[in-house]
RNA sequence: GGGAGCUUAGCUCAGUUGGUUUAGAGCGUCUGCCUUACAAGCAGAGGGUCGGGGGUUCGACUCCCUCAGCUCCCACCA
């Protein structure tokens, strides 16, 4: 069959991963073999495929793939995150469209249609990974609001109560009023906003609650929130105050009277030094009011709105009210001015609202212990985390942690299991049932229909901490003491953990906790931490700019392979990446190269009866060598995760030493045929360079792996062995390197001649240049005679080069410039005597002779007398060029 | 404000206890080639005072100090 000339990716793309689900390749079951796990970081559910992804799961798939090549039982395990709020916000607004409000829903009928909306729209992303050629192990794909998985949260919760970490209490959370729900700090984004300053008057109050004509100026950027006002506060060191002391004060437009407070949290050169006291609608007012013993008086509800309590705007929304009491107050005369105001502001991540900080009644996790326990695995080297630098980020999060705040105000998720008397007391259990038989405990009269659960359910992190545990074992966690089952015992800890550097303390640290809390053991031993996606502007990738290419479109235009290796390339861990196209084209590319090279290698009759030619020889004994050399580096680079390194020496290797040298030197005459020996060899190397390119282009490689010999039925390469690599002679790939310089020296001479390749010319060498290597010299640099010469003697016309230390000579009768010649003879000698000066500079120093080491000095002296020789011999060149 | 990191060729990056003759790679650029595997290719070439300054050392891209620029994380002065 006549092989087109170019490489066709969707030819063979799906016909082998339906060959790999079909065999049942990726499934793994524990066996005496030892194992190599990898959990997905799962991505959430209504997910779909991007850039990010792409890298991070073709990292994966590359890890997986190799340790499978070496023997190991390996288990990829998939999955999806019911992430809550992104999730619920989106079944929501799909509500919305269809005219249905959640409010008008009870929580089944809303959890229905969420559940509907995940069967039906769900895990669309894991369907795009296996486009992308990912191994996992598609038996074992697990939901994080799978009933097992749920269970497991539920239980986790109970747990962590009854040791008395998880408590309720009243805190100043960050809350969304889009999405109704408290969100975490570490999901509030800080933008710069563009505000405005207002400075207040608040008139001083004579005591009986009548203004005086004195007043004070408070700056204020929220001055819809002054009718919550608690107090107005001024640093005691300030002098301009000091005649406040005591004195109260009346809030403008409502003239309630507040007092005058102290506290050294003011910062004086900032606004006025004044500063009003809104416990309930600021974090750092909240402290100073529990300091001061102010009164929290919450006038915003939880859709933003100002509430009855506001006394005035009633019902407006929170940026309306302050456009509109701005104005009040400017008729009022209380708006002495306002200026324009950069402050940063806090977004939520999931709706982009602006945070508004409220006071509301929370679960929280305790964090003390379990922080101190998850950072010392990571000091002790059980876990590394790659790229090293990233301790410290995890260091100091372990040290800093804050409790966790662990409810959510949502319906999509876990609900908390915890059930209210009718008294307001409550108790924690894992069903009704048991929470019926504890309420009992504490009032026999208390019926099922009494019970009250909690509304709230659990962040999505709370289940997710249980990832590494609950897909092998989910009845495990919450049951320390229980023995593992066979699969988690068998699977865990897992290998490689393949995620990005923004959840380190969300997720990574999280599972490290719950690892050590009902595994005694830590979940993972590596961390490899990939860089952000960006465009090639360093911009990340977001709809908004149009600057993220889809994915999907990628790989039909440049095959799954092509798309791999473009992202790998520019892969350093830790760094970001910066996406251009033309990576994606040089990945297409190198499958073209490899096409072509099977195209070539098979297109070769074999001829038994000959003999293999020298050069042949010598080119087979040379690329073994090199394949050897190269698998130890390539070995060496894994086991460091440098994994764009190892594929950079992987695609020389193919193209730079397989194909432009190798290839060419054994590459018979058109139309003559190859010998066996070298053919052998040929076919030996091709399957060698295959499988150790397998686990990063996993398609092209089964293709050219099953056409390149007799495969029986059932075989793959992704089971086959990993070249195993063995000894090389430095030496001799020492003198293979001086040839193929030779060669590029010839080449180069030929260009600047304007001499044709065909013609061929002759060789002179002065020097110890490795005679074995002259056939690969005349062959890829179209030598005709080659001679060795103790002295050039009588210089003709031609043009001479160095090699090494070897000078070499080609005569070039009536084809050079002698002048031309002569100047690069003298440039050459100039360069090499202000080198020499150098190195006379160092061995002429007494202290670098007595400090450097022996094979320093010994260098320096072996530089001094090459570059002693290379300038006499110039010399002489020199005289006989000017004859 | 606190912390971490970065700055090497046009671009993206290596540079592994301070010493290997001229600091490397890939891509891009330039030149010549449609040479029977591949123009998605072949061959060759050019390109860097290693961010600036200072110091330690016989010797610094590498260690220290300092300045400048960039990035990220944390905190958030109303």
């Amino acid at each position: 069959m006549e092989l087109s000339a170019k490489y066709n990716p969707s030819d063979v793309e799906e016909k082998w991963y339906s060959y790999w689900l079909k065999n049942k390749f990726f499934h793994s079951e524990p066996d005496s073999r030892e194992p190599y796990t990898v959990v997905i970081p799962p991505p959430n559910v209504t997910g779909v495929l991007h850039m990010g992804h792409m890298l991070n799961n073709t990292i994966q798939d590359v890890l997986v793939r190799r340790a499978r090549m070496q023997g190991k039982n390996a288990c990829w395990v998939p999955g999806t995150d019911h992430a809550s709020i992104a999730t619920e916000a989106k079944v929501v607004a799909k509500l919305k469209e269809q005219g249905i409000d959640k409010s008008s829903l009870t929580r089944e009928e809303f959890m229905k249609h969420a559940w509907e909306w995940k069967e039906k729209h769900g895990g669309i992303i894991l369907e795009q990974l296996k486009k992308l050629g990912a191994s996992c192990d598609w038996d074992r794909t697990r939901f994080t609001m799978d009933p097992a998985l749920s269970e497991a949260v539920i239980n986790t919760f109970v747990y962590f109560y009854k040791k008395g970490y998880i408590y309720r209490g009243v805190r100043m959370v960050n809350w969304d009023p889009q999405a109704l729900t408290a969100v975490s700090d570490d999901e509030v984004i800080h933008k710069e906003t563009k505000s405005k300053l207002y400075y207040l008057r608040y008139k001083v109050s004579d005591g009986a609650g009548n203004a005086t004509d004195d007043y004070i100026v408070i700056a204020t950027t929220r001055p819809e929130t002054i009718m919550a006002d608690a107090a107005v506060c001024i640093n005691p060191e300030d002098p301009r105050y000091h005649h406040l002391r005591g004195k109260k004060i009346l809030i403008p437009l409502i003239n309630r009277e507040i007092p005058i407070i102290e506290d050294s949290y003011v910062t004086m050169d900032f606004g006025t030094g004044c500063l009003k006291v809104t416990p309930a609608h600021d974090v750092n007012d909240y402290e100073i009011g529990l300091r001061h013993n102010l009164p929290v008086l919450d006038i915003i509800d939880d859709h933003g709105r100002l509430n009855e309590k506001a006394v005035i705007l009633v019902g407006e929304d929170r940026f309306t009210a302050r456009k509109k009491i701005v104005k009040m107050l400017a008729e009022a005369g209380q708006l002495e001015k306002e200026e324009d105001y950069l402050s940063p502001i806090g977004h939520s991540e999931r709706t982009d609202a602006v945070i508004e900080p409220k006071l509301s009644m929370q679960w929280f996790i305790k964090m003390e212990e379990l922080s101190k326990a998850a950072l010392a695995r990571v000091e002790n080297g059980e876990i590394k985390l790659i790229p090293d630098k990233y301790r410290n980020t995890y260091r100091h999060w372990m040290e800093n942690t804050r409790d966790w705040c662990i409810s959510r105000q949502l319906w999509w998720g876990q609900q908390i299991p915890a059930y209210y008397l009718p008294d307001g007391r409550y108790v924690v259990e894992a069903t009704p049932e048991e929470a019926l038989k504890a309420a009992q405990q504490l009032d026999p009269s208390v019926t099922a229909a009494d019970l009250r659960r909690d509304e709230d359910v659990l962040d999505t992190w709370f289940s997710s901490w249980l990832w590494p545990i609950s897909v092998f074992d989910p009845a495990k966690p919450g049951f320390p003491e229980k023995a593992p089952n066979a699969d988690l015992a068998y699977y865990y800890p897992t290998n490689d953990l393949v995620t990005g550097p923004d959840i380190i303390f969300f997720w990574v640290a999280r599972m490290v906790m719950a690892g050590n809390e009902f595994m005694d053991k830590v979940p993972f031993r590596n961390v490899y931490f990939t860089g952000i996606v960006r465009d090639k502007l360093g911009r990340k990738m977001s709809k908004t700019l149009g600057n993220s290419p889809d994915p999907l479109k990628l790989i039909d235009d440049y095959g799954a392979d092509g798309v791999r290796i473009g992202m790998l390339l520019c892969t350093a861990a830790g760094n970001d990446i910066l996406f251009d196209e033309s990576q994606v084209e040089q990945g297409r590319n190198f499958c073209n190269k490899i096409w072509n090279a099977y195209r070539l290698v098979k297109g070769w009759s074999v001829d038994r009866t000959i003999e293999a030619p020298e050069h042949a020889a010598l080119a087979v004994r040379w690329f073994t060598q090199k394949l050897n050399r190269e698998i130890a580096v390539v070995a060496d680079h894994f086991s460091k995760f440098r994994i764009s390194d190892a594929l950079m020496c992987l695609y020389k290797l193919f193209w730079d030493d397989f194909c432009a040298w190798y290839l060419e030197i054994v590459k018979p005459a058109y139309g003559a045929p190859i010998d066996g020996a070298t053919y052998d060899a040929t076919i030996g190397f091709f399957d060698s360079l295959l499988k150790l390119l397998h686990p990063v282009m996993p398609f092209i490689t089964e293709e050219l792996w099953h056409n390149l010999a007799e495969r029986p039925e059932g075989a793959t390469i992704m089971l086959e062995r990993q070249p195993e690599g063995g000894e090389y002679d430095e030496a001799f790939i020492a003198a293979f390197d001086l040839a193929t310089e030779a060669v590029a020296a010839l080449r180069n001479i030929r260009q600047k001649k304007g001499l044709s390749p065909k013609e061929a010319l002759d060789l002179r060498i002065k020097g110890a240049f490795p005679e074995e290597m002259t056939g690969i010299v005349r062959r890829m640099g179209n030598v005709g005679e080659i001679s060795y010469v103790e002295d050039f003697g009588e210089r003709e016309a031609g043009a001479s080069f160095l090699v090494g230390t070897v000078e070499m000579f080609v005569p070039l009768a009536g084809k050079t410039d002698v002048q031309e010649e002569i100047a690069k003879a003298e440039a050459e000698i100039e360069r090499l005597e202000k080198f020499l000066k150098g190195v006379n500079a160092k061995l002429s120093n007494e202290k670098f002779m007595q400090n450097a080491p022996e094979a320093v000095v010994q260098n320096e002296r072996k530089k001094l007398s090459d570059a002693t020789a290379k300038i006499e011999g110039l010399r002489k060149t020199l005289e006989a060029l000017r004859g």
